[in-house]
DNA sequence: TAATATGTATGATTTTTGTCACACAAATCG
DNA sequence: CGATTTGTGTGACAAAAATCATACATATTA
């Protein structure tokens, strides 16, 4: 987050892990699917046995409580893969996956992919790095909501999304990404007024900005204080 | 949750995944060390490569904040496998693992494991579903503690308490492991006074009571109401 | 057994966060 | 283009939770 190279970079995905070789032979048995905007991938509960690569659009992840508050885990880009499967232990999807913009995403069935790792032991240590991804993206977010207040998770939530999605220009990070105050509260399990009123304050203060109705953040190491950063989550897990 | 069959065994271990013929496999590869009382195994940030496989004594695995806050991730009891490694994509242990009690633990070495993995598909499949399990941990205690408040987030720690440490009597289920009211404050993110009034409450509305000390639950459709509990997690991730 | 540490119980107060209500701005749509 | 939806900004209030303070009870140990 230090440098203007990290912020500009496009986007943050979480296949790092893969090789090339072994992300073609994953390609290779997918199916490529178009999802609508606003349509689920799939819900909470179904039986869970595809994965899914994103290919173009964004797809956030979220838990339903049962008065129907959401709780947002993370935004999906593309590159990202997604999902869960029987064999790495989830029967059951454990999030609803919902595509936020239309979608391009390519279907890994189990079946195939299963046949896939059987015999290949790199795949299978790659994919074993994915799952171990995907579990610390949990830990910290347990650990932003969680230690600093609903302040702290909102820090947070800004300093990740300058991650793949923010700009360093002159007068401030820019985001390329445009979240709602509504946004922002599912994905700190809090409320659009709360949100609003943490951000106004910030702005009185001077820490961040708007411009185009937009967030600019001025002043990092306000927002960085608010919730503890100190610069030492791997900058792979390091975003929405 | 609902029969006294799930209520009396003894303990529920999160090495279900395993073979016998794979445990054993790790098992030879592990050295035994004890481990005294009140000490760390490891510290979070430490170069995460080793797994521990608990053979006596309490382990709990938790996580601290700037002030000294802990937030208990959960308690492992004989059988369970726990640490992280490099190789599944965690440079660096995420918690602190601590022997609550005098312990005996064996050592697995992250090269000695690869070894075993890289011929072994069994194995790597057995292994990403415990890594999967650990990742399904994280996500219900996100969900627990942030769904439903405090008394939501302390509930459901009785109910899970209730596997592996709760026996159904006469009376109500009574627990053998004894948690002070901060241990559970730790295990909420919460705080000991706030813990002594809920327990207190629910003690006035005669769903718990106490026996030598030790809390009691006397209508468990009082507290799983309280975290809106469906009995809809499997049993293996219903636990501390 | 007296002294100390640890744990419980509870009141008073403050801080944090959520809820309800409403005004208004901006975007979208028929 | 006017109407409707969606989003923002805030005040007033309520609820939840933390903090501070204090009184006891129960273990522990010197």
């Amino acid at each position: 987050m230090e440098n203007a190279a990290d912020l500009e970079q496009a986007q943050m995905n979480n296949t790092t892990m893969f090789s090339e070789q072994n992300l073609n032979a994953i390609k290779s048995i997918m199916s490529v699917t178009d999802f609508k905007k606003d349509s689920n991938i799939y819900w909470e509960g179904d039986p869970s046995d595809k994965l899914y690569y994103l290919i173009k659009g964004r797809v956030k992840l979220y838990k339903s409580a049962y008065d129907g508050k959401d709780l947002v885990l993370h935004y999906f880009t593309p590159n990202d893969l997604f999902g869960e499967l029987a064999c790495f232990g989830f029967e059951e999807y454990s999030f609803t996956a919902h595509a936020v913009t239309n979608c391009t995403i390519g279907v890994v069935a189990e079946r195939d992919l299963e046949a896939l790792l059987l015999p290949n032991s790199s795949l299978s240590f790659e994919f074993m790095k994915w799952i171990g991804l995907m579990s610390k993206y949990t830990q910290i977010k347990l650990r932003d909501l969680l230690f600093y207040g609903k302040n702290g998770a909102l820090a947070s939530t800004l300093l990740r999304m300058a991650h793949g999605y923010g700009k360093k220009e002159a007068d401030g990070i820019h985001y390329s990404i445009n979240l709602t105050n509504s946004d922002l509260a599912q994905l700190i399990g809090s409320t659009r007024e709360t949100v609003n009123r943490m951000l106004q304050a910030w702005k009185n203060d001077g820490a961040i900005n708007y411009y185009h109705g937009s967030i600019v953040i001025k002043d990092v190491d306000y927002i960085k204080a608010i919730c503890h950063c100190e610069d030492k989550c791997p900058m792979n897990i390091c975003r929405l």
